[in-house]
DNA sequence: ACCAGAAAACAAAACGTTTCGCTTTTCAGC
DNA sequence: GCTGAAAAGCGAAACGTTTTGTTTTCTGGT
């Protein structure tokens, strides 16, 4: 591999000339065409370690996701690598695959990495470790939170009013008539869930439906109309079932994520009830199959291109030092698809 | 942040032995106690680039994909991602989000940053210029394709055997009786696409049923039994309905990917069809979708894990240097879940 | 043709490691 | 208490850049 001396060896310039050129520095007309033309011929390439190791910066950042298998950061981090990218930054993803351990894990590799920013969705990471990994450098490292929040950790985030969505959602069914209406939550200790799950609390309570309590546990056991599970396919359709099984069944139900809002619909096909006419319905983020299903469902869309782009906003101006009031926390509004059902 | 000469002026021991000791060297018992105490103390952590410029590793792998919102990708990388870490590898994945200019930015940026080989699903980038990107570092950079292979450029791949996964679908399907089979293939550019195409033309011919040309561009025109999508939602939902609106419709239908097969299944219940029973059909990815709908589909399963594994061995074997016959190219047999239809 | 001032080029040091070739220390066995 | 081999420790150089302060070259106005 060939390195800046060469270049300079054969153009029988200095190293410091060769160097300011390649950063964007003025030289004389002919040593610019003499330099590219090594260049070119040497396929010489800047060695960013020791580019960083002098200068401090990567410009890179690392984004820190529970898994690689949710569509929804996959937009997340599109949008933000784009913004990331006109700034001249690249991001890199790694993902902990719900592994509390590994989460620290690549944070820490991340942060020995020398990247210049870290977005992170937390998920079992305290606010103590975080602490401690954001200072590990000497300098606190900037970083952004993405989607949900940590409760005792103070850092720039990015989150969706997730309250005001379910609020909205099940005002909605509110208006449309129903009065027993449900929620299958997800587990309550993801800031996310909990949030939704208070949403449809208070929106109740504001129009005086009785709402029983929530269930002690993260299982989703208990009666009522209140269900919890774990985010995923599974938990959609078997507490679909379980709940339409009870002998009063709700008349509306509200889905509160991706894969538990694909685990009902089919739940609820397989049991021939039309969802929309025969049980009100609001589910979260699979906004093109509910769109696209006959009778469309209402479904609340959360803004994962403006996260993403939130993000890189905040997090690029961190690191260009920017003064900014600390911390930011923006809470983006989500887009409630509303599709009533019509004959 | 303090470095190793830090530790070395606090312990009073020489540069040479803390760097030693650090990268698992022996040292006495008593000064072991001082560096750990001086390590802790300081809060000291290995500047990762600067032992990269000197050692030209970084124990650090590239994964480039289309994209992040396939959650077949996240299940690869989530099984290479295991692979590499036994090795004591990271892996950092970018997506170029199906964008022909970044896909080749992106590898060139992992190159640059010194990665010790690249996981690469490839989509535009040609032979040429990734054989440029491969010898840009001077020696050849460890690689491995998954999924796709790309013409021309001898590598190291992991892919499935898309031609007999179609095959033995279709041929399944003629086994129930069924003759007029369609497919809704994917972009004929795409080799994984393109073998499925064979896989399913050549069934047909082995059992002398008539299949008719395939439609000469990438789009979806033309009449009869085969289409050609775009590999996404939109497109398994439009090619089903115009399908099924010909005054021929076919008895049965293979569909050949995830985000098509969801498209299909949702105009199938939206006109009624029942799949599996009113029109043949074997889909492909969406493994749980197709388990738990009603009446269960047939469904042919990549094997997602299996194939992050593969390619995290061979690459680990190919940057340690090991010999091994040039190149390894590993097919994976994708596993056909047979549902036939019951009363 | 000269001079001042600006622009460009330069030499050398530094970033935080690892490693090579030596020197010193340790310790087992007699 | 020696001896010699093995173990541990050491100093200095090197990895490929950027940067600082200085020197050289160019420019144009008189």
């Amino acid at each position: 591999m060939s390195t800046i001396k060469d270049v300079s060896k054969r153009t029988g310039l200095s190293l410091a000339t060769i160097s300011k050129y390649l950063n964007g520095g003025n030289v004389r007309e002919k040593n610019r065409r003499v330099i590219d033309e090594a260049v070119e011929a040497l396929g010489y390439r800047v060695n960013r370690n020791a580019r960083s190791l002098k200068t401090n910066r990567t410009m890179t950042v690392g984004v820190v996701i529970p898994t690689l298998s949710i569509p929804f950061f996959g937009e997340v981090l599109s949008a933000l690598d784009r913004e990331l990218r006109a700034a001249g930054y690249t991001s890199f993803v790694c993902s902990y695959d719900f592994d509390r351990d590994l989460e620290c894990e690549k944070l820490r590799v991340l942060c020995n990495n020398n990247v210049d920013g870290i977005v992170l969705a937390a998920q079992f990471v305290s606010a103590k470790e975080l602490e401690e990994i954001r200072n590990a450098r000497g300098s606190e490292m900037p970083m952004v939170l993405i989607d949900r929040t940590i409760p005792g950790f103070t850092c720039d985030s990015i989150v969706v009013d997730n309250l005001n969505a379910t609020y909205g959602a099940v005002e909605q069914l509110i208006g449309a008539g129903h009065r027993r209406i449900s929620i299958i939550a997800g587990p309550l200790g993801i800031s996310t869930a909990n949030e939704r799950m208070v949403g449809y609390r208070r929106a109740l309570e504001d129009y005086g439906i009785d709402c029983e309590s929530v269930p002690s546990g993260e299982d989703d056991a208990g009666s009522g109309l209140i269900r919890i599970g774990q985010y995923d396919f599974e938990s959609g359709y078997r507490l679909f079932n379980q709940l339409m099984d009870q002998p009063m069944p709700p008349t509306a139900l509200c889905v509160t994520n991706y894969d538990m809002t694909m685990g009902a619909v089919t739940a609820a096909h397989e049991r021939g009830i039309v969802l929309g006419r025969d049980v009100g319905f609001v589910g979260f983020d699979a906004v093109d199959l509910c769109r696209i299903v006959s009778p469309p469902l209402s479904i609340i869309e959360q803004p994962a291109k403006q996260m993403g782009q939130k993000a890189g906003e905040v997090l690029l101006k961190r690191m260009a030092g920017e003064e900014l009031p600390y911390p930011q926390v923006i809470r983006l509004k989500s887009h409630l698809h509303n599709r009533p059902y019509k004959e």
